[in-house]
DNA sequence: GTATGATTGTGCACACTTTCGCAAGCCGCG
DNA sequence: CGCGGCTTGCGAAAGTGTGCACAATCATAC
């Protein structure tokens, strides 16, 4: 993979994923990528673009194999590992993300959870993990390697916890706060905030009307 | 507004308003589009060119006033009325969603929720709203008109409740399930999926050790 | 009243993305 | 074993979006 891949074609290549694994399950062992596109609503032209930028995974005549193009894509997208998480704020937010069960079949583990609130500090989370205090962050993450910090503390408190998750040399976060974060080069930030996708889509509803 | 808005100019106008919202929560009055860039990062020149869609807000020498631009993005985004939501799925997401204290100071109230599971229909929640069944949905919709509808149900349900909603007349869908949806043209869906999120960044994760 | 320093709004060029169009290749059928 | 119907991969064209650079304009200070 020489050339430099457009960051777009990164994140559609996620849904492609879900896509194939759900039709995988379905038992489908072949999918054309005009079929892909009908499902997805993009153009077929698009996903055989998208997918030529990391090799030649198609027959022609035939389409592509449901199976070849899952472990493909797996691999590209560095799924075939598992990745490690730490959790930083357990309010109403931070247990529902503790909670959620959708992380770990996808590869990603929570190995941690930190809180500024003493009162939750110490408590027991569903599995085997105890709420820490977040002054011991820094510490914990020199002695076991973290990837991924997910943050879901008040707005206020983001940008002090993402600066720590950030010196202690994690290079992603999935940002639930409310509020944009500063971070060096090199690290990704993400940002889950449904009222911003509402306010987005408010837009068009009103002009909808007209 | 004679001329057509690009998607990726509507999609940065919320995170504009956030900010412009905590500046002007803070006491400040006037900002450069170079001071907007540099707590956003993006361009200066990126910022104006968006604005200046919908007019010219701004004063050479100066600056935005905080407040104007506040005012104006308001507008613009239909953030000066309040939207209607209804919430469908109260499991563990479902929960969190209804308890989630972010939307109703942005204008967005839910006004009913809705579940399958008999166990769950009936509950009262937090507020004063009680759980009603899905099969209530279509009619409630008739009686009282929603602007938005949320999806908190397991994936393989969220078709069927996405065409409940989209047959009901609702224009705009915001889906937490982890999988893609159909809705014929006109209707608006985001989805929110951590997961894919975080799929995403692995990508570059991966590259960034190498 | 004028000079100074700052900052907007925007035409234009560049860069990036998407889509088109088609040669090449594969499958199945007769 | 050759023909017809499909579907990929990819070069090139079309379409979009971004950033630069600068004239126009504003506030302030002297």
């Amino acid at each position: 993979m020489p050339l430099e891949i457009p960051e777009v074609v990164i994140d559609r290549l996620p849904m492609y994923f879900r896509l194939l694994t759900a039709l995988r399950a379905r038992g489908v062992s072949v999918v054309s990528s005009q079929e892909l596109g009908d499902a997805l609503n993009v153009t077929p032209a698009q996903i055989r673009k998208d997918l030529s930028y990391f090799g030649r995974f198609g027959k022609q005549g035939r389409g592509y194999s449901v199976q070849r193009l899952t472990e493909e894509l797996r691999t590209i997208l560095g799924l075939d590992q598992r990745w490690r998480m730490v959790l930083v704020g357990v309010g109403r937010l931070g247990m529902a993300i503790a909670s959620y069960r959708g992380f770990e079949p996808q590869g990603f583990d929570i190995v941690g959870v930190y809180d500024v609130n003493p009162e939750a500090v110490g408590t027991e989370l569903g599995g085997s993990l105890v709420v820490r205090n977040v002054s011991d962050l820094a510490r914990d993450l020199e002695e076991q390697a973290v990837d991924i910090g997910i943050v879901a503390v008040p707005a206020g408190e983001a940008q002090a916890v993402i600066d720590v998750l950030v010196a202690a040399g994690i290079g992603a976060i999935l940002n639930y706060a409310p509020t944009g974060a500063q971070v060096p080069p090199g690290v990704q930030v993400r940002q889950i905030d449904p009222v911003l996708s509402l306010q987005g889509m408010t837009y068009h509803l009103r002009r909808r009307e007209a």
